[in-house]
DNA sequence: CGCATTTCAGCCCAACTGAGATGC
DNA sequence: CGCATCTCAGTTTGGCTGAAATGC
């Protein structure tokens, strides 16, 4: 390679800011910027705690599920609720399930209130896991590498664009 | 359905993080509230971009593809360039480009500078269609729903967090 | 020679759609 | 009856790995 090729890695989100401008849309390149950071910033969190995870075998949506059920005063719940509180479409609840079934980390039983409905319940086996994987992840939560004002204002952003967005119900 | 039975929507973070604390986690549970947060907001922006993309036939990665090459001088990189700026995988981005070229947005042309490598360049099509798409994306971007101040706080916070992790060399 | 560039086959994951079974 | 719940099959997307082809 020719010398200067390998130039500084300098960020390509302000690279991609200046090009906004210099193609005549200032207006909108603060705004760009905004989102493709927290693009990258989603990456980065996502890549760090799937990456502690590994070693316990689950995913972080995976996570987020049996966190769930253990918090529910049954340690079960049924698949539609699932999937509200998650947020997620209820064909991808039955596919989580599924492969932590495989798992044996959750249970299907009927719903002895709703005999369309199941309810899904965390095993033994997956409480276990939930606490040393909770363990992992609390460590991260805990150092984020923002301060705690700076995660608080993080947080504070987030629910205002959430509530302009109509996810809150004000 | 029981009376009760259909509670408020309530937040699902703010519940989240309540049964964290409830549960003797308290030290972790504000970092927990803050992933979870940005992770929604992620899913919220890139669902409201990627319904505006719809009718231009391409996802988001590929619009900042497309976006990229019409930026470089030459309007062509190559690929091992694209997948620097992007920050994405090498294979990741031969699969984009396939798709791409598929709709005869890019093209793929040999690099005159390097025999091993190929150039990535933008079609007339591709410059039409990333015209088109942009001005609907900006509309996004310049209305976010937050406020100027808050915009830039947001993504003052994303470059906090990035330096910390090392994704900016400070 | 060792190294860089890119593709390819193959895998995993998550999301969605549309259809169907079941029971309220 | 219409409606809700859930599964299932199939598609799309993106991301990754490891191996190979090519040329520096």
């Amino acid at each position: 390679m020719s010398p200067q090729t390998k130039q500084r890695p300098s960020d390509p989100i302000a690279e991609a800011q200046r090009q906004w401008v210099a193609h005549g849309w200032e207006h909108a390149a603060p705004g760009m910027a905004a989102v493709v950071s927290l693009v990258r910033v989603h990456q980065l969190m996502m890549s760090r705690i799937e990456h502690e995870l590994k070693p316990f075998g689950i995913t972080f949506s995976r996570f987020e599920l049996l966190a769930l059920l253990m918090f529910s005063s049954s340690r079960a719940l049924p698949m539609s609720k699932v999937s509200a509180r998650l947020q997620v479409h209820p064909a991808s609840v039955t596919n989580t399930v599924d492969r932590l079934v495989n798992d044996g980390l959750v249970e299907r039983h009927p719903n002895p209130d709703d005999g369309r409905g199941l309810l899904v319940g965390i095993t033994d086996q997956g409480i276990a896991l939930v606490h040393s994987a909770a363990a992992v992840l609390n460590q991260v939560f805990t150092d984020l590498g923002l301060d705690e004002a700076e995660r608080d204002q993080l947080t504070g952003l987030c629910n205002t664009y959430r509530r302009a967005a109509g996810d809150l119900t004000d």
